[in-house]
DNA sequence: GCAAAAGTGTTACAGGTACACCCATGT
DNA sequence: ACATGGGTGTACCTGTAACACTTTTGC
């Protein structure tokens, strides 16, 4: 932090990996731009960071104003940011990518930029080159690996479910999250074993077929011990090198 | 990204958190600054990004600069994020912060910046308030806790080790690190065990005393796989809520 | 031989996998 | 009764913790 002077000035944004479990597929919350560059093109909501703003409230402004989202209900941590010179248009760009969990919302759509936003599937847009504008397939992908990892070794899942749920809608999240088939004995006895990861509700919920489910809330545990480990993982995220 | 014109400039800078562990003790390089803000308080090098350079690279550059390492040998990935309002009295600053982990390398003392660069042991700096300048006492604080997660699940702790090294050598990275004793033999048979964390060179290094321990280079995997958990862990990292 | 560090064997236990089996509901 | 999803029991296996013991060096 040397050197007054040198400074290279940089607009701020904020981009929003939003994530849900959905349909029994993973989703993620779109939004069709409206402007130049990219207009008419699928991108990650986001925007500018506005004076005296932090970047965190920036994500929860964001998170209202386009996907309708009320952020102090999610789960949101800053995931990485990305300013390589040249990936937008308009000039020097540092765009703070966040991700955000959510359970199945729906996305209002009133008079506000929500009305854009959409789910759409992660299937629909992964590995397609340029499926979205900037970099932001990138960022996606950087999202959804992160949301992956942190299944196995944090409480994270929860924050796909609404506020009480059953074990079968936790083991659905991890199943879609992760493309495989777990199973639900072992599945159910782990995560009721796991410290602080489940409360019980007292509550049941009946489906339209089967025994009632015991419904439970996240417990306070963040980390899970013992984790769920996917068998044998892949990656990293390394850098410069 | 919607709303041209909204935009907020800010200066973008980049931070080091360069860790290694050295004389039984994890260290960080710390500078002493030169100007104000903060002169002559310490605080991690860094300094801004210049026109059309890519944050990595400024990371990699200032690295070599004020710390006279060579990115390229070491592990460096992106930590975080900084930008809350008046983090800085120069104005708007963000800082992207990243996270290098180096085997006990001299720091080059040449008549570059680096001469006012330093290893300082973490215990030295970390949970005493303001020993940093600017909100660096965090940022290491946030490095310090990604190294100590990631040797669980990674194989990272190979980073803190020069190119060839022992069993021993690689078991003192854990141990110090994460500040606990770890039984020697159970270890050796786990990360021999390990798949791709290490590969034996054939060679045999003596020490003063005992008997000479096999030298070994880092595998191929990056994933540590059983992973090597602390038992009960702390901790996680959430923002805006 | 003795001290010290490297490395192997062994036993007891915790946690995971696979799967048989019972439970509670709707039709 | 039967289909369906919820939930328990159990046997086997992998990996960990604790620690006795052997190996290879310097003195």
């Amino acid at each position: 932090m040397n050197g007054v002077g040198h400074g290279q000035h940089a607009l701020l944004t904020v981009d929003l990996v939003v994530l849900t479990v959905r349909d029994d597929q993973l989703q993620v919350v779109l939004i069709e731009r409206g402007k130049d560059p990219f207009r008419g093109r699928l991108a990650l909501p986001g925007g500018f960071v506005r004076s005296n703003e932090d970047i965190d409230e920036a994500a929860v402004r964001e998170l209202a104003e386009e996907a309708g989202l009320d952020g102090r209900q999610l789960h949101l941590e800053q995931l990485r940011t990305y300013a390589t010179p040249g990936r937008d248009p308009r000039g020097r760009v540092a765009s703070v990518a966040y991700l955000a969990l959510a359970p199945d919302l729906p996305i209002p759509v009133a008079g506000t930029d929500a009305r854009n936003a959409r789910w759409a599937p992660i299937d629909s847009v992964i590995d397609r080159p340029n499926a979205l504008a900037f970099d932001h397939d990138r960022i996606l992908a950087d999202g959804v690996e992160r949301a992956r990892a942190k299944l196995e070794y944090t409480t994270l899942a929860t924050a796909f479910c609404l506020p009480t749920f059953t074990i079968s809608d936790l083991r659905r999240v991890y199943e879609v999250v992760w493309s495989t088939t777990i199973d639900a004995r072992n599945f159910h006895r782990k995560v009721v074993n796991a410290e602080n990861f489940l409360t019980p509700t007292g509550g049941k919920r009946a489906s339209e077929v089967g025994r009632p489910a015991a419904l439970y809330r996240a417990g306070g545990a963040t980390v899970l011990y013992p984790p769920m480990l996917r068998s044998s993982a892949a990656h990293a995220g390394d850098v410069a090198g």
